[in-house]
DNA sequence: AGCACGCCGACT
DNA sequence: GTCGGCGTGCTC
């Protein structure tokens, strides 16, 4: 028998298949899935591998083969499917096959906790123990009794009850006790009690969007475009209970925490223990728990993260992405996977439906509507009858023209005048991103930097120092400045605090509560905020993006938007459509329970087409304009547009390999952007300088990709680390 | 990724 | 002669 093995080893060029015999004793051991350790090279030193495949057949002489020196795993940690999905992984990601392995294994499978324990195996020799005579051997004795009433015990339980361990192992010596491993037994978390809930009437709307759910004849993705608050949920609740009853599966995936433990419940409530969560603040074993038993079938419904999808059902009938436009579904690690692509070859290779829900759909997912390659479902009404806010844009250039230079409009600060009057909510919103507060001298324009990193430092008020947002690092803030020496030293920009604090200025009496990175930072305080918010325990809610999505507040009738334009400026092709989404789901937080709301946009761009249809609700304006650019600028959908980011320890190394590669690019007939430094120049002592390459050609660009940097991984022997990435927009 | 091999220049 | 630098190729 031959077993076809991947080692666990990050390096291109030992990623393929090696062949290894298995030895006669392992037989029965080495399966599909499983890890070995295996001799390799010429010191024949010991590394850790994956069986991917098992076979009679090898193309390596009889006399180069090694043998397989011990398998890690009693079970497999991924099946036939798994090599499958690694294979096409590796292809789409430029990522090594071991990598994608690890990424679809639940972490660290082979440290399952495991408690020796103690079986009887020969009663009859422990009775004649028990009946010989003697002041001797009275622990053995002790030891035999226990062991004929108890069977077996773990050997805490027997150290416990106070047997003795030496005798133990006298026993087992003797052959009448064995020394077995059981694996411990721990909980899912589990909700204590629940009723099982009704589904409610669909409306016309939503019953037709379930047959498309539901349709057996159609066995396209479903792009489910319904917008906030039109009953998504209880759509996906209802079209799962139906694939229950038939015996299938289900995956469905939703953003980064936050919303997890709100669709957590409600699925819970519907389906009690057939649902598990997984999250990535969960413990290795408590996931890995998950994972068997997906795998055992005793779960039918794994809700969860990205990394959720690749949870081991035999019987997949359905993946449902929630909020399917999320850029959380984007791996950031090796392999940079997009769950919603891997749902999509899930459910191609499964025969399983793969639902996409949102209410602004990515244009990649609404073209392909459009085109006909998914199928599309449209809820259009709100489910509880709510109103789009009065939208109202304010254009902040104007303001400061007419001689007011604060953070707050004077039509926001009279909505929130007039909110917090009626005893209504609100929320403030900013992207901090890209803005923080930063300390800038007014007489030479010196902007205290991070040196490790080259980005500016961040001031934080509470704590009165700089940090930065990329190491970490802190400094103090200083008195005057280091390069002219002048004492106008300044703050410049807004962050949350900031809104905060000019906030409760203009509305001392007012209670306030802000969410963001700093005040998230502990576990469950991310919850606390949010509840407190919903209890009415404050008035007025200042956050981050964190509070643009997916949660229900009846009584919030104002959301204002301190400055629109801020994910404008990135650095992307996809700003625009992130700063859309992002003014459409925020705005969107307004007036769920059909209360009159408002929504209130600042802006130093009015005119910005993403900030005009966001105002208006106008998805369809939106995504005409967005595709005409795409169109005409190559950008995906509408051409391929792939990155690879070059990073050495000196700035001359990463732009000298970047000019090779680009030439070595431009000489192939390819299309290149750059070479130039990334967004951030500088991330913990490293030179990041990129090379895009654009064409239509998907095959040509790949090979092109791979064998370029091949060859310079070669060249250039550890000078530089290259990374590729298939979504060069977040290269950073 | 390591490691050995081998080809070259520079030295005792 | 022989020591050691590093480019090249191999590992089941």
């Amino acid at each position: 028998m031959i077993a076809k093995v991947i080692l666990a080893a990050k390096s291109q060029k030992l990623d393929r298949i090696f062949d290894y015999e298995v030895p006669l004793l392992l037989l029965d051991q080495v399966r599909l899935g499983v890890r070995v350790k295996v001799p390799f090279g010429r010191k024949n030193g010991q590394m850790s591998g994956y069986v991917v495949a098992l076979g009679e057949e090898s193309d390596v002489p009889a006399e180069k083969r090694k043998e397989i020196q011990s398998v890690v795993d009693d079970a497999p940690v991924f099946s036939e499917e798994g090599v499958q999905l690694a294979w096409w992984m590796k292809q789409r990601y430029f990522a090594t096959l071991t990598s994608c392995l690890q990424a679809i294994t639940p972490a660290r499978a082979n440290r399952v906790r495991q408690k020796k324990a103690y079986a009887l195996i020969d009663s009859a020799g422990a009775e004649a123990l028990l009946s010989g005579i003697g002041a001797k051997e009275r622990r053995q004795r002790e030891a035999a009794a226990y062991f004929l009433r108890q069977g077996q015990a773990t050997a805490e339980n027997a150290r416990r009850d106070g047997l003795s361990s030496s005798a133990l192992t006298t026993l087992v010596q003797k052959g009448i006790l064995q020394t077995v491993w059981l694996e411990e037994q721990r909980q899912l978390p589990q909700a204590e009690s629940w009723e099982i809930s009704h589904p409610l009437t669909l409306t016309e709307e939503q019953a037709k969007a379930q047959q498309q759910m539901l349709s057996a004849k159609d066995h396209r993705p479903l792009l489910l475009f319904g917008v906030t608050g039109s009953g998504k949920t209880e759509l996906y609740l209802s079209a799962i209970e139906h694939l229950l009853s038939q015996g299938k599966q289900a995956i469905v995936l939703t953003p980064e925490i936050g919303l997890t433990p709100q669709l957590w419940q409600r699925f819970t409530q519907r389906f009690g223990r057939r649902v598990a969560v997984t999250h990535s603040r969960m413990t290795q074993p408590e996931r890995l728990l998950v994972w068997q038993r997906a795998a055992q079938g005793e779960i039918s419904v794994v809700i969860g993260p990205r990394s959720a999808v690749f949870a081991p059902f035999d019987h997949l009938g359905m993946i449902i992405v929630d909020e399917a436009h999320d850029q959380s579904y984007q791996s950031e690690q090796t392999p940079r996977y997009d769950a919603r692509e891997v749902a999509l070859w899930r459910g191609e290779k499964a025969g399983a439906k793969v639902v996409l829900g949102t209410a602004t759909p990515l244009v990649g997912q609404y073209q392909k509507a459009l085109e006909g390659t998914y199928a599309l479902a449209r809820l259009t009404r709100r489910a509880s009858g709510g109103q789009r806010p009065h939208t109202e844009i304010v254009d902040m250039g104007e303001e400061l023209a007419q001689g007011n230079a604060t953070m707050f409009s004077r039509a926001l600060r009279q909505a929130l005048m007039e909110t917090l009057h009626r005893g209504e909510q609100a929320m403030l919103f900013l992207n901090r991103r890209g803005f923080a507060t930063f300390v800038s001298c007014r007489r030479c324009g010196y902007v205290a930097t991070c040196r490790q990193c080259s980005v500016a430092y961040t001031y934080h008020s509470r704590q009165q120092e700089l940090q930065c947002h990329y190491c970490g690092q802190k400094a103090p803030v200083p008195k005057v400045c280091p390069v002219c020496g002048s004492k106008y030293i300044k703050f410049f920009g807004a962050g949350t605090e900031k809104v905060e604090q000019q906030a409760k200025r203009l509305f001392p009496k007012a209670h306030f509560l802000r969410m963001d990175r700093d005040t998230t930072a502990k576990k469950g305080s991310y919850h606390a905020i949010l509840s407190a918010f919903a209890r009415g325990e404050a008035d007025v809610l200042v956050g981050t993006q964190m509070i643009a999505k997916g949660h229900d507040f009846p009584n919030v009738t104002l959301v204002g938007v301190m400055a629109a334009d801020l994910s404008l400026y990135d650095a992307s092709y996809t700003s625009a459509e992130r700063t859309f989404d992002l003014l459409a789901q925020v705005t969107g937080r307004a007036g769920r329970a059909g209360q009159q709301s408002r929504a209130v946009i600042q802006t130093y761009q009015p005119e910005h087409y993403a900030v005009k249809c966001a105002a208006r609700g106008d998805y369809e304006g939106f995504y005409s304009q967005e595709i005409a650019l795409r169109q005409m600028m190559g950008y995906p959908p509408c051409g391929i547009f792939f990155g690879v980011l070059v990073t050495a320890e000196t700035e001359e190394a990463a732009v000298r390999w970047s000019d090779v590669l680009a030439q070595a690019f431009t000489a192939r007939g390819i299309t290149v952007v750059g070479p130039g430094p990334a967004m951030h120049k500088k991330i913990e002592n490293q030179f990041r300088y990129h090379v895009f390459l654009k064409g239509t050609d998907e095959t040509a660009l790949r090979t092109a990709l791979w064998e370029e940097t091949a060859q310079i991984d070669r060249k250039a022997r550890g000078e530089v680390t290259l990374r590729i990435y298939t979504d060069p927009q977040s290269i950073v």
